[in-house]
DNA sequence: CTCGCCCAGATTGTATGCAATCTTGCGACC
DNA sequence: GGTCGCAAGATTGCATACAATCTGGGCGAG
């Protein structure tokens, strides 16, 4: 354990990790950790740092960077390094303006193809909310966070369209992202029971219905952002960090 | 001029290229490439070889090829390289399952922000295309399905959502794949003057009947291919090459 | 004291070398 | 004659070394 960084635990998994891609391993523990905000944005992610901390080149590190930044969870600035992303409040609309795009249209497709097995995970997936929004503490807030958007991604999921999932993984991730940044309610973001009201439209084949409580879901989130333009300051990243 | 490949013209550009990114030049010679078909599907992209094409290492081609990777046009495979993209017929449906979910909300949104300039922009455009519809031989014809993906991405720069135009990035470029793999018909694959409907409807602000227009248009694409489950043989990109 | 230049340290960009893995052709054995 | 095994070649995965570029501080001129 050779590791200077507290925000980075869970690392050195067994060093026997089949020989399937450290890159994307990283990629993954990184977006995990933007994701729950436990790097902040702004943040430079030094590729020697980032090296050193999973024991691995750089070589490795910025295949994994560049797939980040590819989803946008990042922001690399040539010959100045790699910055967990700082959306604006104008892509952080953007953002919701996709999801309000897309996401009904999946839901519309899901509701067509949703399975006996799929309703059980679903059910599993509200009951882990559940459990976590009764949790105090920022860990399970994090947590929460984290979980409210596995339902969208199980959503999309079910709606089998491979392409529209991954749009719909990039915006999820970048939704965390706008919230942990412009979030400022005391009601956590998703929670209520929006997610089991879709689901129950789902289950008895409304999908249109589910479309609807979908765009009320995702206009909900974003209206407990602050999305006014504190950002006068366009100076590099001006004190972002 | 040290080029051995035919299929790979117009390399070697000016050497003096400004210090940019060498490897989003290489990406968007290939993406140009396999667009245009000039690289058939299932064509191995050797690193070294690609490399030697474009006179960089190594390591500059693992990040073009990565980069389309993420994009769907290359498929990459552990220890085994990097492949032009194969679309299968169930992934050119969700290519256009996918269009026809984003496009109409792109359009609706393009409505309401049209520029006259934009209107100059979109008149250009236009008569490129008509000059290209005019014309004969194979080379014209890549070109008019190259300025047919044009238009779409036009539109969508005019709708103004950056997320959302990365997107259709994406998926006119898989589009392009899908015609040249699919598309049987004498008509071309967009041509008609669908597209000057399209904009007629936007210039009259009707973003709905330019919606309309569109998702009818991608009907016509799309019906135009052959997506027949012929590949009925998963023997790993069966004779695909 | 302020402004500007310049140099040193740090960081990224790129090339190359070596190890690991896959492919393929040949030969031995059944 | 056919099948399996194996070894050589080729190709990718990764690490490291070097070059290019940026950042920040110190020094000198005005």
């Amino acid at each position: 354990m050779t590791i200077a960084d507290p925000q980075l635990t869970q690392l050195n998994s067994p060093p026997a990790q089949a020989g399937e891609d450290r890159a994307m391993t990283i990629r993954d523990h990184l977006r995990d950790a933007i994701v729950d905000r436990r790097l902040a944005p702004g943040t430079k992610l030094s590729e020697a740092e980032v090296g050193t901390l999973f024991d691995v080149s750089r070589t490795v590190v910025r295949a994994a960077l560049q797939a980040l930044a590819f989803e946008g969870l990042v922001k690399s600035e040539r010959n100045r390094g790699a910055f967990v992303a700082n959306p604006s409040p104008e892509e952080a609309r953007q953002v919701f303006d996709s999801r309000r795009l897309i996401e009904p249209g999946i839901a519309r497709a899901a509701a067509g193809r949703l399975s006996p097995s799929d309703i059980a995970t679903f059910r599993t997936q509200l009951i882990e909310e559940s459990r976590l929004l009764a949790e105090r503490g920022a860990l399970a807030r994090r947590a929460e966070i984290r979980a409210s958007g596995d339902f969208h991604l199980l959503l999309a999921s079910v709606a089998g369209n491979v392409i529209l999932h991954r749009f719909m993984e990039e915006l999820v991730a970048r939704s965390s992202l706008v919230i942990a940044l412009y979030g400022n309610s005391g009601a956590s973001s998703c929670g209520h029971n929006e997610h089991a009201d879709i689901l129950a439209a789902l289950e008895a084949g409304d999908g249109e219905r589910a479309a609807q409580l979908l765009v009320t879901h995702i206009n909900h989130i974003e209206a407990d952002l602050d999305l006014r333009q504190n950002t006068g300051l366009p100076l590099r990243e001006a004190l972002s960090r």
